[in-house]
DNA sequence: ACCCCTGTTCGGCG
DNA sequence: CCGCCGAACAGGGG
């Protein structure tokens, strides 16, 4: 599921648990997800306690519950978040359930790349606090941008568009999709990037960005023809411009599919 | 059987 | 010590 977009429709599927309580826990205690979680202090803690807020940024969603309490979520590959009865029994790969009066809250991860993080005090932890600002937000400039990528001028700017820490909530599509449209090669090393493709690198990420969120938004609706992520899973997937056969190979250690046309060197 | 996968972390190498 | 790369994590689908 989770880039950017997929990962606030997520956390917004636990809404209807806002200002509820919650009675009980069910949490498979040894699955990877919840390394470095004193699992036994949480299912105590939570229980009893109210959900009251949420939020997503990039990739990471957080929970606040009442008495200073917060859960954070990481949804890794295949991590998922719904919504069951409350009489709901856990199936194998649901690794916490906060069951409520009407409704159990749920956390699936199939491969447990995802995580699970806990926290206790009136601040919210310091991992979320230290999240870089939205690729949507007005703070997200150019220039902001700029001096990140001056950073890493080595990089293939495949790799480095898949940072968390300069461009939160960008996953493998989106910074296929977003190099696409710049006309940019995903191999090209960041350092040589010219000054009129950054800027376009800029304009098209944050295009790119804003209209996933759109398109998840409220109710998640599939992203319109002519985008790339509609041909780059697929082995003979083709350029929705001139109607060649992408190109895929691994760059950044991610299988990548560009346009040969499109994005040249 | 073998290869693929919307992510991150860690160990080794230069 | 730093930057970069590939492997590993885990499980299911084609």
């Amino acid at each position: 599921m989770p880039e950017l977009a997929e990962v606030e429709f997520n956390r917004r599927t636990w809404d209807s648990g806002m200002g509820k309580k919650i009675l009980k826990l069910r949490i498979h205690p040894k699955v990877r997800i919840f390394r470095d979680v004193k699992v036994g202090a949480l299912e105590k803690t939570l229980t009893g306690s109210t959900l009251s807020r949420s939020e997503a940024r990039g990739k990471q969603i957080i929970f606040l519950f009442s008495g200073g309490n917060w859960l954070g979520i990481h949804l890794g590959m295949t991590g998922r978040l719904r919504v069951e009865g409350p009489n709901f029994e856990p199936a194998k790969h649901d690794h916490l359930v906060l069951y409520q009066s009407h409704r159990a809250l749920v956390f699936m991860d199939m491969r447990q790349f995802g995580r699970v993080r806990f926290h206790q005090g009136t601040a919210a932890p310091a991992w979320w606090r230290q999240i870089p600002p939205s690729v949507t937000s007005s703070e997200f400039g150019f220039d902001f941008m700029r001096q990140f990528l001056l950073r890493h001028k080595k990089l293939p700017i495949k790799a480095t568009l898949l940072q968390q820490k300069g461009f939160p909530g960008i996953g493998n599509w989106m910074a296929d999709e977003i190099l696409w449209r710049a006309g940019i090669d995903p191999r090209l090393r960041t350092g040589k990037i010219s000054g009129v493709d950054l800027r376009k690198l800029w304009q098209k990420l944050r295009w790119v960005a804003r209209e996933a969120m759109r398109w998840v938004s409220p109710t998640y609706s599939e992203f319109p023809r002519g985008w790339l992520f509609h041909e780059r899973w697929n082995k003979d997937g083709k350029c929705p411009r001139h109607r060649i056969p992408l190109r895929r190979e691994t760059v950044g250690g991610r299988t990548t599919a560009w346009c040969p046309q499109c994005q040249q060197t």
